[in-house]
DNA sequence: TTAGCCTTGAAA
DNA sequence: TTTCAAGGCTAA
């Protein structure tokens, strides 16, 4: 798949990548139902599903995935309609049959938790047809119909290149309605993909614990808690830690988080809609002055930008598919998760850039040749964004929710690797010295995008000028939210240079280890990194 | 505004 | 020709 074709066949998602597929349904659905094993074996799956968005009976697939009619409705007239929501309690009501009614909002973020897909919804209203995601249905049931043919309860997880005591065979068994998934280490794959908690009071669930005297962190109230990262051997032959998932006794002694200034206070996972999550909590600094409004230029770039909780679910389903497809005795190394988790955040930066308007305004050869030259770049800023807005000190956050301990991976990867981290992390700690803020974040991001210095750029005129807007909105959020911080603006553009500089090493890395053969083959970076070289 | 049923029409 | 996932209609 090439980056042409991305934008050309847009918006459906190539065959590997994770977002919203319907795939992703079949590790969320519960799948050990006596019901669902014998529908799917037999007559339309779907007549005895529940709908993932309020659990009412669905009606076929809709918009991506299968629900109810009403959701089907719903979405249909809040896409159709452009409806902008606002819930009046926490942003995370519960929904299911008797309550979706209540809160639109939270029905919405539902929809789009789940999968549904508001590109489905036609613009021109055309009626009747097929539409393109007509394979991936008939895909989705194939697999359904395997998945019942086959054992339903299993999927294999672990991901570690050299096998280890116990948990180089580890299964995540995947719990009936009845089990007792403490108890027996059992982890319900609907948990993974999307938290219980978000269908009743998102209630944390603190996790702490060692494996294998391997340090292991896991944030509160994950989607997947019962899922953690071990580091417990280093991988000899590529100079990298080896990576692994593990199920999680639930008895472990509580981790709590430090009382850091942008710990967030709620997890992305578990907030439906958690973009106002993250941008409150990072406001919400002891030292911060009293919350100016934002103009609403920077509330527009804001409203574009992606959920951390829908990006963690596609990856974590991404991942696990890609390991169903591979069989058990054929496990991802850590670097080709790693490669996976950044190819799955790459597509939903590419995403980004697609649906924002500012973006829309380009002709579609200047958006790609501006994708092309800063993908890596932005890759990078998100990895920041996400270290200074979650990330506990000493540790990498990943999209995942997991945590690895800084020391730990540069201490067993090789030299550029940890180059590359130590880096990374000086960046966060000048970022969170700085008091980076969500809205800045944006603004640089469209910073890096809109760079009318990329050759081939046609328009370079409408460039620049986006670029210098977006350069003054950034300059009065940092002076009305910082008074008594003058340069901030100019503290955060001396930034670039070192994301940019970071950016080419990662290239480098990544060329390197594509040319060893390292690099997932089908994959969005591996197509980049060859437009450059 | 919701949600169930109807109509449509491209793909299989 | 059949299927089925779109959009439309309308009673509640």
């Amino acid at each position: 798949m090439d980056i042409h074709g991305f934008f050309i066949q847009q918006p459906q998602p190539p065959a590997y990548y994770s977002g919203n597929h319907p795939e992703d349904l079949l590790i969320q659905e519960d799948s050990s139902t006596p019901q669902e094993q014998k529908t799917a074996a037999g007559s339309r799956p779907e007549s005895e599903e529940s709908c993932p968005v309020c659990g009412d009976k669905v009606s076929g697939y809709h918009y991506g995935l299968l629900t109810c009619e009403s959701c089907k409705g719903f979405f249909k007239r809040s896409v159709q309609n452009n409806k902008h929501y606002t819930c009046s309690e926490q942003q995370s009501c519960p929904m299911n049959l008797s309550q979706r009614k209540r809160c639109p909002f939270c029905r919405f973020q539902k929809c789009l938790a789940v999968g549904m897909r508001k590109e489905a919804v036609r613009a021109d209203r055309m009626r009747g047809g097929r539409n393109k995601f007509g394979p991936l249905y008939r895909r989705d049931r194939q697999m359904k119909q395997q998945k019942a043919n086959t054992d339903p309860y299993r999927i294999k997880i672990d991901t570690r290149q050299t096998p280890g005591p116990q948990s180089s065979n580890d299964f995540h068994r995947i719990s009936g309605p009845t089990s007792n998934s403490s108890s027996s280490a059992a982890l319900h794959l609907s948990h993974i993909v999307y938290p219980s908690g978000m269908e009743q009071n998102c209630q944390p669930t603190t996790l702490d614990c060692t494996i294998s005297n391997h340090r292991v962190l896991t944030p509160p109230s994950m989607p997947f808690h019962g899922l953690c990262c071990t580091i417990p051997e280093y991988s000899q032959d590529k100079g990298e830690p080896s990576f692994s998932y593990s199920p999680v006794p639930s008895h472990y002694p509580v981790h709590s988080y430090p009382k850091h200034s942008l710990t967030p206070t709620t997890s992305p996972c578990c907030t439906p809609s958690s973009a106002p999550a993250i941008s409150q909590a990072a406001t919400q600094t002891s030292t911060t002055p009293p919350p100016t409004t934002p103009p609403r230029f920077l509330n527009q770039l804001l409203e574009g930008e992606q959920d951390e909780g829908q990006l963690c679910t596609k990856v974590l389903a991404s991942l696990q598919r890609e390991q169903a497809n591979r069989g058990k005795h054929d496990c991802l190394n850590t670097f080709s998760i790693m490669c996976k988790i950044a190819d799955q955040t790459l597509f939903g930066l590419v995403e980004w850039a697609r649906n924002s308007n500012l973006f829309k305004e380009l002709k579609v050869d200047d958006q790609m040749v501006l994708l092309q030259s800063c993908w890596s770049e932005l890759l990078v800023l998100d990895h920041l964004c996400r270290q200074v807005t979650y990330g506990k000190e000493g540790c990498i956050y990943l999209v995942t929710g997991q945590q690895i301990e800084v020391s730990t991976i540069v201490s067993q990867a090789g030299t550029t690797l940890s180059s590359l981290v130590s880096r990374t992390q000086d960046l966060v700690f000048k970022l969170k010295a700085l008091q980076f803020d969500r809205h800045e974040f944006v603004c640089l991001k469209y910073l890096v995008l809109f760079n009318p210095d990329v050759k081939s750029v046609q328009n370079r005129r409408q460039v620049e000028q986006t670029q210098e807007r977006v350069n003054r909105a950034l300059m009065e959020h940092t002076q009305q939210s910082h008074p008594g911080h003058s340069d901030k603006f100019g503290q955060l553009l001396l930034r670039l240079p070192e994301v940019r500089s970071i950016s080419l090493q990662v290239e480098d890395y990544l060329y390197q280890r594509h040319l060893l053969g390292d690099l997932p083959c089908n994959s969005l970076i591996v197509e980049m990194l060859h437009g450059k070289h």
